[in-house]
DNA sequence: TCCAGGATGTTGAATGTTCAATCGCATGGT
DNA sequence: ACCATGCGATTGAACATTCAACATCCTGGA
């Protein structure tokens, strides 16, 4: 608002910052293309159908669904049109509160995110926990819980991947 | 190829994955959305613009640029072309070697990074780097230092956010 | 010299995401 | 009972990215 104050990032910070935002740019980037590659879905996708493989009956609202993989509602709304076309996730009215609207897994989708998921894992494996000692994936969960708790969400946790 | 042999996320590091895909998911947009409603760039174009305004003659050639923005270069391509219908960048033929094309960061360009960055940069060390330690910092660099080596990237250095 | 193969860059179509507007419904206050 | 307000979800248009195909040019070897 007043005088010209930016704090600029100083050389330590600068060069996190740059690593940090390489390495997260190529480690999406492949992991989207080896899940659009190997199951032809997107890394977005593949999320969705993680969440819901693990929740009782296999169905959340959706805006459940939209919280817990960080999506807009619009975002989701828009994924889950092309997940039904393809016959992996089915929308059913919510009788309590009309305004809501239930996404299920299919058992088609339960499939294929079952195929997918050892491509997946393997992948996020290789480029990532394979790299790292046990401490740092402890300082990555801490650093990540950091940075989550400046953008409003509470420590808890969640689910991905695929269930036991 | 054979057996069944997947290795699944024990549960430090499931935790620690869907930490990092949440915090770098809402960390992503967080700054997308300031940019795009301070600056009207999403930050894939704040950072192209700023590579090049950290290089002589504020000019690179689209493949360089690619590289250094971890880039395709059809989506280079694409973005510049945008970049260059703002008048932000400009493009010019190489005339060593025909196939290459420099874009250069015009005046234009360079006064809208500038008037982008203190947001960007505030933006940055609000969300990012005032909730770590400075040992945080570090390990940040290391974590990401470990994953581009997996990922084929030498563990040099580069340049972002504004010259000095 | 000639040409095969690789490097550089662009393009269009398909896909995915964002933004703003909108619709129907629920809730709480009067 | 009424209605203002806000929540849950969807829609369409604009925007951005990916993928495959292409055009152009360089390079090295026969």
């Amino acid at each position: 608002m007043s005088g010209d104050e930016t704090r600029w990032l100083d050389p330590e910070e600068r060069e996190a910052w740059l690593s940090y935002v390489a390495a997260t740019t190529l480690l999406d980037g492949a992991l989207d293309r080896q899940l659009q590659r190997d199951a032809g879905m997107p890394l977005a996708y593949y999320q969705i159908l993680a969440m819901l493989s693990e929740v009782p009956n296999r169905t959340l609202r959706m805006s459940e669904l939209a919280a817990i993989t960080q999506s807009s509602q619009s975002r989701l709304s828009h994924a889950v049109a092309r997940l039904e076309r393809r016959g992996w996730v089915r929308r059913k009215p919510c009788s309590e509160d009309r305004r809501s609207t239930f996404a299920q897994l299919t058992e088609e989708g339960y499939a294929a995110l079952a195929a997918a998921a050892p491509g997946h894992v393997g992948t996020v494996r290789r480029h990532l926990f394979d790299r790292l000692t046990p401490e740092q994936v402890g300082q990555l969960r801490d650093i990540s819980r950091a940075v989550l708790s400046g953008l409003g969400v509470p420590g808890g946790d969640a689910r991905d991947v695929l269930p036991g």
